[in-house]
DNA sequence: CGCGACGTTGAACTCAGTCAAAGTTAGTGG
DNA sequence: CCACTAACTTTGACTGAGTTCAACGTCGCG
């Protein structure tokens, strides 16, 4: 049975802002269902048109570009929380693609139900906004990384992140957080080659700053990380509206 | 005196959406004034939270982070037709900084008349969305670009987008453009060094390519711009909405 | 004229990419 | 339970694009 939006495990944690009942309400119609899929599923296609949208439940994924040379750029990685296909909902088209890296729990809102929510849940809309502004922050921040820091603070900075972003939902446990990407898909989000990516993560292994091996990230010395990818150690993740 | 949303000279042009009349004598009411700066002048602040959003009406200016390093890492070139502030808007802290290039007129809206905009016009609402779901895609663009793509690559797709921009503004006359920015900006934007990226201009040069001098940039072969850019030639940009 | 900002050039160096091969791991079927 | 395979990871050797440093050139302006 699919979870009602009034006991949505995600909006417990503290890192999502709190919904009046009329808005939960609302969303409960707005839903139209619950989807499940498999790793290795693609819930949204570049240039596809899709009919839905998603906010992640369960489970991670990746958003990518798939370049004229058959080269990948990775966008972000998705995590619980995460709203998909916004893209597609204002203007008809994505503009990547996004695929399920593990099995997914999806909430499914109708797009055709979008335009009801900018007219008749104003707050909800403005939500939605917000979560555009805070993905187009992200972004840059990802391109200021990319542009600005070389292999070894970028690896870290992302994986300082990342443990960050599972410690806001659960994700963590002990100083271990599961986190089943190939090396390749973090060589892609980086803009590194695979075999320098590779590299990268043994140094960081001996440095004793992480370990990340089948799948599953070690934190040994979140400090060094933070300080190596030039962040602020323990910047508290602001709260942000969930879709 | 200030220009009027009726008359607005931007929306004239065919890449803008068009506006029913009561969504124009809507905007005329948000619209506060005008603003007038000067070319250097810093119109955003990162971390700083602006009471105003603007639009830009002419001029260029530049869109950019701040590293703890000192770096400088641009995130894109505003051009006319550009809202700004949108993250202060909705977040209360822009997390980026925008300057002007050259003396800029703006269109000024009261941050707080954002919340009337979406209680009032869901229509438009939904265009700020739109808005930010471009800029989205456009780093996204820009992140596969620093993530994939070469120093020549590089180049040749920013000017090429650049131009395709300026002419949908009308700002290219004959196959010139006037685009006063400083070789340390566009470095900045690309994640080059100012030295390589001045090397690269001077390959395109000797290419026939472009030739950017004194601000003034000649687009001499536009179709093999986009070839090394690894981009459609003469891809129409999309109409969007304007603010 | 002289100064400051911006652009250009060359030389030395280095980080990261490419190529190629070998090592691991998990899954499959005999 | 083992052999076989495919996908992923690891390693070394070589190469090259891009950085850094340092100097010089050019332009506009007070």
């Amino acid at each position: 049975m699919a979870t009602a939006c009034s006991q949505c495990p995600l909006r417990k944690r503290g890192i999502f802002d709190p919904l009046t009942d009329a808005e939960v309400r609302f969303m409960q119609k707005f839903k139209t269902g619950e989807l499940q899929v498999e790793a290795g599923a693609v819930l949204m296609m570049e240039g596809a048109n899709s009919p839905h949208l998603y906010t992640t439940l369960e489970g991670l994924g990746l958003r990518y570009k798939t370049l004229e040379t058959g080269e990948r750029q990775v966008i972000n990685f998705v995590l619980p929380g995460d709203f998909i296909g916004l893209q597609a909902g204002v203007m008809n088209e994505m503009q990547h693609s996004v695929e399920a890296t593990t099995a997914m729990k999806l909430c499914v809102f109708n797009r055709s139900g979008l335009w009801s929510l900018f007219k008749e849940q104003p707050g909800r809309a403005y939500d939605l906004t917000w979560a555009a502004a805070v993905e187009e922050h992200l972004l840059g921040e990802t391109l200021a990384t990319l542009g600005r820091m070389n292999g070894i603070e970028r690896v870290a900075r992302v994986f300082a992140r990342l443990f960050d972003r599972g410690r806001s939902l659960g994700l963590v446990s002990g100083r271990e957080m599961k986190l089943p990407y190939k090396q390749q898909d973090l060589a892609d989000a980086l803009g590194l080659s695979l075999v320098h990516t590779n590299k990268t993560l043994k140094k960081l292994r001996e440095r004793q700053a992480l370990d990340w091996q089948r799948g599953v990230l070690r934190m040994l010395d979140y400090d060094r990380l933070c300080e190596i990818g030039k962040l602020e150690a323990d910047g508290p993740l602001p709260t942000r509206p969930l879709l």
